[in-house]
DNA sequence: ATTAATCCATATTGCACAGTACGTATTACG
DNA sequence: CGTAATACGTACTGTGCAATATGGATTAAT
């Protein structure tokens, strides 16, 4: 459905197909669901055989773990990229809210969670969700370091309202199963912001 | 595993067993996830076998159906418990926030969530939660009414404050699939207290 | 130029699942 | 009391799934 077979090394070949599969596994488990995200599903979006998939990943998990290294990987660099573009200006929350949004709003982030609810019992997967969690909250928190280079480390009062947005965030994310108009949610984050922007004005005085 | 069979009318016995079986798949549901709430596992939580469940509920989907209903059912009268209570008094954010929690925060609720995700493929499914929806929002209008007298509809901003604040405790309670620490849903819950109060203040202040 | 390795497709296997068929014991009813 | 209906349980069936086995075609290595 989607593999434009053109003559490459072995190599190129591999990692494209391999990152054809992620990106499928990506889409599958956004649209249909962990339940609805099967190895035929995955291996058709991708426009390959259940046997190359199995080629590349051994098994269903192997894949899965891809996806969370993908995304992971992404993540961290947006965070840096974010980071790098602040830097030492005074924090810009609504812009903030928009970069997390971007990250964890949209429909890609999603296949994570629907990871992590699927696979809820798999010892080995929690494993792994746990230092997917680890790796992308400290991107996050050194991003704000970086913004804020007067700051060596991180209050926990200000930890626990990045916790809120995320949840907010996150929850808010989730309205895409029952609401589907843009409209709805650019107005909700922008309320997000209003809401959160006192606490943050208040954290800010606090510091000083 | 749960059923104590005592002799009673059969219709009685019909109806407890029927109501086990619902609380058996909402437990599985929350535990397992969609995917892992099979019909066996259901059966088995409930203390009876598939023969039985089939017997009750043709189908699996009627079962969802059920579950559906019961939880409908429950959040509907404890809104309209709620509201009554707080009947002309002025709003108290706190204990609102409390209520919203103990309804959609708990492990029940995310059994309704399990089936929104895991059925949206499935249109008659998808129609039954629209009107799930329908009910429960319309008895929190409801709740909101009784307990502010002088009003008599809901102008957008509240609505709107009410969605953010759903959808914050919403991704709150998904903070579950990676921390236990219940402090820490205390501590956020505080925190949105805190952060949705001006923009209720000035909704207030709006309305004089 | 052979040989070996890689990439991928097809066919198959084994298993878990929802749903069915049917049997049995208990309860309701005339 | 006898008969029908109900409430289950047991055993089975068909299906969809992840995973395996195998073979062919292309690419790399010697």
């Amino acid at each position: 459905m989607r593999r434009a077979l053109n003559k490459k090394r072995q190599v190129e070949r591999s990692a494209e197909t391999q990152q054809l599969l992620i990106e499928a596994a990506i889409e599958m488990l956004c649209e249909k669901g962990f339940a609805g995200a099967t190895t035929a599903n995955i291996a058709a979006c991708a426009g390959v055989t259940t046997g190359a998939l199995h080629h590349h990943f051994s098994t269903k998990d192997d894949l899965l773990f891809g996806v969370l290294d993908y995304v992971s990987e992404r993540i961290v660099l947006e965070f840096r990229a974010f980071g790098r573009k602040g830097r030492g200006q005074p924090i810009d929350l609504q812009l903030l809210v928009k970069q997390l949004w971007s990250i964890y709003g949209g429909p890609q982030y999603w296949s994570i969670w629907e990871i992590i609810m699927g696979s809820r019992e798999d010892e080995r997967m929690r494993e792994r969700l746990l230092q997917h969690r680890e790796r992308t909250m400290e991107a996050l928190n050194q991003c704000w370091l970086t913004m804020n280079p007067n700051l060596t480390f991180i209050d926990q009062r200000t930890a626990r309202v990045l916790d809120l947005l995320l949840s907010s965030i996150r929850g808010l994310c989730m309205d895409r199963f029952m609401r589907s108009d843009e409209q709805y949610f650019h107005d909700q984050l922008t309320l997000l912001v209003a809401s959160i922007e006192p606490i943050f004005a208040e954290r800010r005085s606090l510091a000083e």
